[in-house]
DNA sequence: AATCTATACAACCGCAGTGAA
DNA sequence: CTTCACTGCGGTTGTATAGAT
């Protein structure tokens, strides 16, 4: 069996805090030999694994050649039950830990090098509705592990979203309850939030040059992002229940029907409602909120027919043709599928954005790049 | 040059869910 | 119905490395 060939390491440089984005890790970057796990500190630990409480078991870091083992092993004949895979690869580790490995870092489709501004986003507007659901945010990001998702989260975009002021948690504002540090130019939790929840587009648009805002003046100050206008009901965790949100217009709701009508797309739940957004991933599995991102066929499962996929081009283009604007997922019986629009006036999350003239124009420039 | 500190990310831990015995 | 093994997931820790002092 041939075995792909390592890329050569790129040399890279540790960038500073404030770029963010992932270093360019040399994804076969090894440690020195020496820091391999050596010994068999896994009998008897009382804390280990318990398949490795029986055995004997390397335990840290995977050496070169325990990773070919493993690779050569499962390309051959698949991974069938972890738990056995050690001893018929011949390795000195754990089902689990053979099992994560694999996952995390051997699997042939994981996609290597440094999560895109793209990626960055989807993270963010799944994140706002499933919280740390790693696993399930990481499934709209083929090629990334659950793991890879929440390290980006802990290391890189929650610094990001507190730098602009905003509960990682939440992504609401933190107004009074963090205090900005002019020393460090960061923001510290001091009590318990209570805010409005900025728009879906304002925290991508600001997470986008977040690196040039942060560096060269102080953080966002809140006047910059638009304020929910007097007559919405308070948007907070605290909300309000009588204000439904709704996901489809009746524009696309019609044409959506209309096409389904004619096309594989068949039953296609287009229509929900929740009294809170960060509820529209409670609602039902088939229709969840995932805005901010563009229709995407790497979203669509690999199992989808390739007609399915043609229909789902097509709808896509056709929307983005009619100058529609508005940020909605849908799953129908078959399949799911992703829209980025934003359309204020449908959706909560993102009705600021066109009352924000700096948004509105954050907006344009960024839908401008994205077409490049 | 040596040491310290911060960062990124790999790996581990413990828990929950599931299914087979 | 209970037990147990297995798997998947989220939280946490460990470690190599870059940059600062």
């Amino acid at each position: 069996m041939e075995l792909k060939a390592r890329p050569t390491p790129p040399t890279f440089a540790k960038k500073s805090l404030i770029d963010c984005p992932r270093t360019e890790v040399d994804p076969w970057s090894k440690p020195l030999e020496s820091s391999y796990g050596d010994g068999m500190e896994g009998l008897g630990n009382k804390t280990g694994h318990q398949c490795c409480r029986k055995q004997k078991v390397k335990r840290g870091l995977w050496s070169p050649e325990e990773d070919e083992k493993l690779i050569k092993y499962i390309t051959i004949h698949g991974h069938g039950s972890w738990s056995s895979v050690p001893n018929l690869a011949g390795l000195e580790r754990c089902g689990k830990s053979c099992r994560l490995r694999w996952i995390n870092y051997l699997r042939p489709d994981l996609k290597r090098g440094s999560i895109t501004a793209k990626e960055e986003r989807i993270i963010v507007d799944i994140h706002r509705i499933l919280g740390n659901r790693w696993a399930q945010i990481a499934k709209h990001l083929p090629g990334r592990t659950d793991n890879e998702v929440k390290n980006f989260w802990n290391s890189c975009i929650k610094k990001k979203l507190i730098a602009q002021g905003l509960d990682p948690n939440t992504h609401n504002l933190l107004s009074s309850n963090y205090k900005h540090n002019n020393n460090n130019n960061a923001w510290k939790l001091s009590y318990h939030s209570h805010q409005q929840p900025t728009s879906t587009f304002t925290v991508n648009s600001q997470i986008s040059d977040i690196s040039s805002m942060v560096m060269k003046a102080p953080p966002l100050p809140f006047p910059m992002i638009p304020l929910a206008p007097d007559t919405n009901p308070p948007l907070s965790h605290e909300f309000s229940s009588s204000l439904t949100y709704e996901y489809q217009n009746p524009k696309t709701q019609a044409f959506l029907e209309s096409t389904a009508s004619q096309s594989s797309i068949g039953s296609a739940l287009i229509f929900s409602s929740t009294s809170h957004p960060s509820e529209f991933g409670m609602l039902d599995e088939s229709c969840m909120w995932a805005g901010g991102y563009e229709p995407t066929q790497s979203i669509i499962p690999e199992k989808k027919q390739p007609e399915q996929q043609v229909e789902i081009e097509k709808i896509s283009s056709e929307l983005i043709g009619a100058g529609q604007q508005m940020d909605a997922s849908f799953e129908t019986s078959n399949f799911d599928f992703d829209f980025n629009f934003v359309e204020s006036t449908l959706l909560p999350c993102g009705m600021y954005y066109n009352q924000s003239p700096i948004d509105q124009l954050a907006w344009d420039s960024w839908a401008l790049q994205e077409k490049k």
